[in-house]
DNA sequence: ATGATTTGACCCTA
DNA sequence: TAGGGTCAAATCAT
């Protein structure tokens, strides 16, 4: 398997940040060429795009470079030995049996901390589809928040490896607003989504987009799934 | 049959 | 200990 990233080779590192500097530096450069080549329309998605690549490359380099000093132990060592290093769970190799109180316990020192990974915001009016994936694995009332927050990772966590996980949380403004929190980014592939949107064919069947937003704890809905979804696509 | 969602329990951090 | 993040069995949808 190719899951495994090479975190632990600090030359690999230092060449990586050389190679994003450099990205970063062409980047620049393309962003300039293009603002002598843009009109003053203001209208300029071209420009848009390359801010976008420069944010991405800023922030990897300050992820490379804050793991270099503070994030050293940010997985435990087991979970590097013989298994996969993005979750390193299921440790149970004595098959089933389960079912016991243990098992549960063995979920000890799994969790990793959050604060420390990279993440960013985006508020939208609407759930906007962003070209992954998503599977759902959580939701939770939070405190003094009149929503649910909703938690999911990516579909390919376990298959490539994905780290990329958001949480969509409503907040209480008067027009509808979400909230959505990305942390880390995406390892897999996942072209055939992101082109499904460019072609703008939504099937109708395939708006896998779907986020539910219960009242609480307990939706008040006739039927278990009958209506818990909004649909990013409907306006 | 397979994959996604729901939801209560578990576990970690502050 | 409370609040929040994640797991995983049960359930639902395709």
């Amino acid at each position: 398997m190719e899951s495994c990233w090479p975190e632990h080779l600090p030359s690999d590192r230092k060449k990586a940040i050389d190679e994003l500097m450099k990205g970063r530096e062409f980047a620049n450069q393309l962003k300039a060429v293009l603002c002598d080549s843009i009109g003053e329309d203001g209208s300029m998605p071209a420009e848009d795009l390359v801010v976008k690549i420069l944010n991405s490359f800023t922030s990897t380099l300050s992820i490379l470079n804050r793991a270099e000093t503070d994030e050293v132990s940010q997985f435990p060592a087991s979970t590097h030995v013989g298994s996969p290093c993005w979750d390193g769970r299921k440790s149970e190799d004595s098959g089933e049996s389960s079912k016991s109180t243990s098992t549960r316990k063995d979920r000890r020192g799994c969790y990793k901390r959050r604060r420390t990974s990279h993440s960013w915001i985006k508020n939208s009016p609407e759930l906007v589809d962003d070209g992954r994936a998503w599977r759902k694995y959580g939701q939770k009332v939070i405190l003094n928040a009149k929503y649910p927050r909703n938690y999911f990772r990516c579909t390919h966590k376990f298959d490539q490896g994905c780290q990329a996980t958001k949480q969509v949380q409503r907040t209480e403004e008067e027009p509808p607003m979400y909230r959505t929190t990305y942390y880390g980014h995406h390892t897999c592939k996942n072209l055939l989504k992101a082109s499904h949107l460019f072609l703008d064919a939504p099937d109708a069947t395939d708006s896998s987009m779907l986020l539910s937003f219960g009242n609480g704890r307990h939706h008040h809905l006739t039927n278990k799934q009958d209506t818990p979804f909004f649909s990013s696509f409907h306006q």
